[in-house]
RNA sequence: GCCCUCGUAGCUCAGCUGGAUAGAGCGCCGGACUUCUAAUCCGAUGGUCGCAGGUUCGAGUCCUGCCGGGGGCGCCA
């Protein structure tokens, strides 16, 4: 017996009372009743507060209307006891064999367990890091390289058909800045004052030069353009190997240029995009400048979109990048922020009302708080400009992808992170990502065992999920019966974290549970039924601990 | 000044979108391996949930105000 199928039976005997003319419910059966995990031991194996909830409209005390729903749940097959406790709590008690056949569902489903269709046919674009190719990715991009990835991969369980895209601003001062500093560095000339500084520009500067050694003889005009391609070129390569040393992996890889037709901005791409927008009815000429009037949809100011000298505004290629990737056929445009761009979400939210869209369901922002990492007790400035960085190579290395992936998959994006180097660096079995991937890796070793016992898990007639009676195995079984509830959760909430807790959860329940249960025969005990059942529930519980780490991007070592 | 965000154990943080006696890890103290991986488990310590009001059967969670930390407010990118 799942929670859903809990969640069914409570249903029904509420709209069985209705029904009977036992209760009225002026605002009907609520699609949301809430089945829970108890907190707190002898409070049963789920729990419910329907009652209480549905007191007042029923005009019934709560403990009145519990009870009558009490005394029709306890019919239902699979459950053994209801109690009405408190103010007016269901505390329902579940029968071994019903909830033990969990086990059976969950090892037959394998990799599918866990995905559901809540998000079915949602075309869901969602856009992350979009870090400028002017330099490596570094740990600011990591956090968001982490949580896009994961949130991307949650979705996806739930059903949603899903892009991840990378933006590339390849265009503008920032990118101009960047060429003339590589090519500074290759002239041994001084780097421009408000150009970027770090070490890495020597080195991009060098590769530019030993892949083309004519490029410093080039006429200026044309040196320009060529040294800012060839870092340009260099760069983004530079950080797609990064990402993919980091098992993240992007659907789109979308240029900025592709959105302009030429490099004359009144006449580009991006302008006519525009234009279209006119018909909206938002945008506007004022001091030679064209303005698009977010302030009619809660933005704090209107914004400009072409300069009065004619150059566009990053807002306006954001503007027509969010209507190429409508027109593309997205419901739905997820973009990942930091904290630090926090005052964009006003207007993208108006910029997409005033493109005709509602801005409650076609774009959604969510605002990522920043990573502080602390090194001997001070913070390390994470500035390109200023040249001190640690890259996401580094981080790798230092730490390596699965701790660190994991590190910063298991805390909500929007809480701000503290990390020390030293801490991280140290990590090693204090780490939560451990604590997990040991308890995937005890259980392979068991079902290694097993196979040399030639014993194998119940299946079928054979399965008697009555056996499972255990204290620590119906902890057990009702932790995993939850991970699909949880993954649905995580993806409609966009916090993927809330799977990290889980498998910690569920890691340490399978821990006790093992340190109570002999699974194997001792000796040379004969093979028994309970032995093939708890060898299925282990299975089952690897199977879950090697989902849920797949919607993290962590790997599930079969040894340690 | 206006807006956003955070404030929970000594430290780092959870808290299932309002539920029952607020949790975990680390740290500290004490236990458990001749049988499936001790990277584990068991016990003990630890709290005016920033402060004050409000909403209701019930608030760490929602509303208002205040205090404190971080961030954002350009015809910059």
């Amino acid at each position: 017996m799942t929670p859903e199928q809990l969640y069914t039976a409570l249903v029904d005997v509420l709209e069985a009372l209705v029904a009977d003319g036992a209760i009225t419910l002026p605002d009907g059966v609520p699609t949301e009743v809430t089945v829970e995990r108890p907190r707190q031991k002898g409070h049963g194996d789920y729990a419910t507060n329907v009652a209480l909830q549905l007191a007042k409209g029923a005009g019934l005390p709560p403990r009145d209307l519990a009870t009558l729903v009490a005394q029709r749940l306890e019919a239902v097959g699979g459950i053994e006891a209801v109690e009405v406790a408190g103010p007016g709590f269901l505390n329902i008690t579940v029968e071994a064999g019903a909830q033990g056949q969990v086990a059976a569902d969950i090892v037959a489903t394998g990799a599918a367990y866990g995905v559901t269709d809540t998000l079915h046919g949602e075309r869901i674009n969602i856009e992350f890091i979009s870090a400028n190719p002017t330099g490596p990715l570094h740990l600011g991009h990591t956090r968001w390289a982490v949580v896009g990835d994961a949130i991307a991969r949650v979705l996806e369980a739930a059903g949603a058909d899903v892009t991840r895209e990378f933006y590339i601003n390849d265009r503008g001062t920032q990118m101009d800045l960047f060429g003339a500093s590589v090519e500074a560095a290759a002239l041994g000339q001084p780097i421009p004052a408000d150009g970027y500084q770090g070490a890495y520009i020597h080195d991009l500067a060098a590769r530019v030069v030993d892949a083309d050694p004519g490029i410093t003889a080039l006429p200026e005009g044309e040196r320009h353009v060529a040294f800012r391609e060839a870092a340009y070129a260099a760069q983004l390569a530079e950080q797609r190997e990064q990402l993919a040393l980091f098992q993240t992996h992007f659907d789109v890889w979308f240029s900025e240029r592709t959105l302009h037709g030429s490099e004359d901005d009144t006449q580009s791409g991006v302008a006519a995009q525009l234009e279209k927008l006119r018909d909206q009815g938002h945008l506007f000429d004022e001091d030679g400048a064209l303005w698009m009037r977010t302030t009619d949809f809660g933005d704090d100011k209107d914004r400009v979109l072409i300069r009065s000298n004619g150059h566009l505004t990053y807002f306006a290629s954001d503007t027509a990048y969010y209507v190429n990737k409508r027109q593309r056929g997205f419901d739905r445009c997820i973009y990942l922020l930091g904290a630090d761009h926090h005052g964009y979400v006003g207007r993208l939210k108006a910029m997409a009302a005033c493109a005709g869209d509602d801005p409650e369901s076609h774009i959604e922002v969510l605002i990522g708080q920043l990573v502080k990492i602390l090194k001997d007790g001070e913070e390390l400035r994470l500035s390109k400009r200023a040249g001190t960085m640690v890259t996401l190579d580094e981080l790798v290395e230092l730490i390596g992808v699965d701790p660190l992936r994991y590190t910063l998959a298991r805390y909500p994006a929007d809480s701000p992170l503290t990390l020390d180097v030293a801490e991280m660096t140290k990590q090693s079995a204090d780490n939560p990502v451990f604590y997990v991937q040991y308890a995937h890796a005890r259980i392979s070793s068991i079902l290694r065992n097993a196979v040399a016992l030639g014993l194998e898990p119940a299946k079928g007639e054979d399965f008697d999920p009555g056996l499972l009676t255990h204290e620590k195995e119906g902890v057990l079984l009702r932790a995993l019966a939850e991970f699909p509830r949880v993954v649905a959760s995580a993806a409609e909430l966009r916090e993927p974290h809330r799977v990290a807790r889980y498998l910690e959860d569920t890691a340490g329940i399978y821990h006790r549970f093992y340190d109570n249960c002999r699974v194997l025969p001792m000796g040379d005990e004969e093979p028994s039924d309970l032995h093939r059942a708890r060898l299925l529930l282990v299975a089952a519980t690897r199977t879950v601990l090697a989902n849920g780490l797949a919607l993290l991007g962590v790997s599930a070592p079969e040894r340690m």
